[in-house]
DNA sequence: TAAGAGTATAAGCATTTACTTATATATAGG
DNA sequence: CCTATATATAAGTAAATGCTTATACTCTTA
């Protein structure tokens, strides 16, 4: 297990248009899995699904509020991470459209 | 056709091991495609085909020296890739050990 | 406790991907 | 020209991937 192969690794999580967005999107702040699917315009398992590998290999965190599992980024100890997110254009304008009525 | 898409298709080509190895060669120096599949352990087709994907992508350039095809890296204007590529961990005592007989 | 909303998991499927083997193309040197 | 070396391409295959549909779990609330 070398560090080039734990590194590639990490990129593969980047490096799918839906993950990307999910990451462009809790750079806004955290969501829910509905909002996210909404916001993706698919399904709620295809974000969930996505979301536990984003979880999995450690990009974001999860919260539990009621029934609702929030999700958010985690990337403060990963520079590498940091520079790409960085990079992506702002989601607030779409982001901005979910009205945030759980009172997180 | 979104910039995050094109961000995601990007990353992908860094998000394989072998391919991120190569660029970590690169980064040492030029080097031909008989020289990156002995140091990559693996065929000469597949690293042929490897390289042709980074080249397709412009994130390398060739260099035809007799019957030899040299490549280097490409990311002056590519930011992103540099910052990844900046972090790879250094080939330097891998790729020295290839002797480079042909005077490039 | 029953119903409904939010989320997670499982199974199936089509596509993509990385590799192999085989073959073709290109260049150098006898 | 002929051969050897370097590289590229093609075809085949096994595994991984992203999505869908169906179902199970969790939590709230009536």
């Amino acid at each position: 297990m070398h560090r080039i192969d734990a590194m590639a690794e990490q990129l593969k999580l980047l490096a799918d248009k839906t993950r990307l967005t999910i990451m462009a999107m809790l750079k806004e702040r955290a969501l829910c899995v509905c909002d996210i699917a909404i916001l993706l315009d698919t399904s709620q398992p295809n974000a969930s699904q996505h979301l536990r590998k984003l979880k999995t290999g450690g990009l974001i965190s999860e919260t539990r509020k009621g029934q609702w599992t929030y999700y958010s980024l985690n990337i403060e100890d990963k520079p590498n991470v940091q520079a790409v997110i960085a990079s992506l254009p702002s989601m607030a304008r779409k982001v901005g459209q979910i009205k945030n009525d759980c009172m997180f």
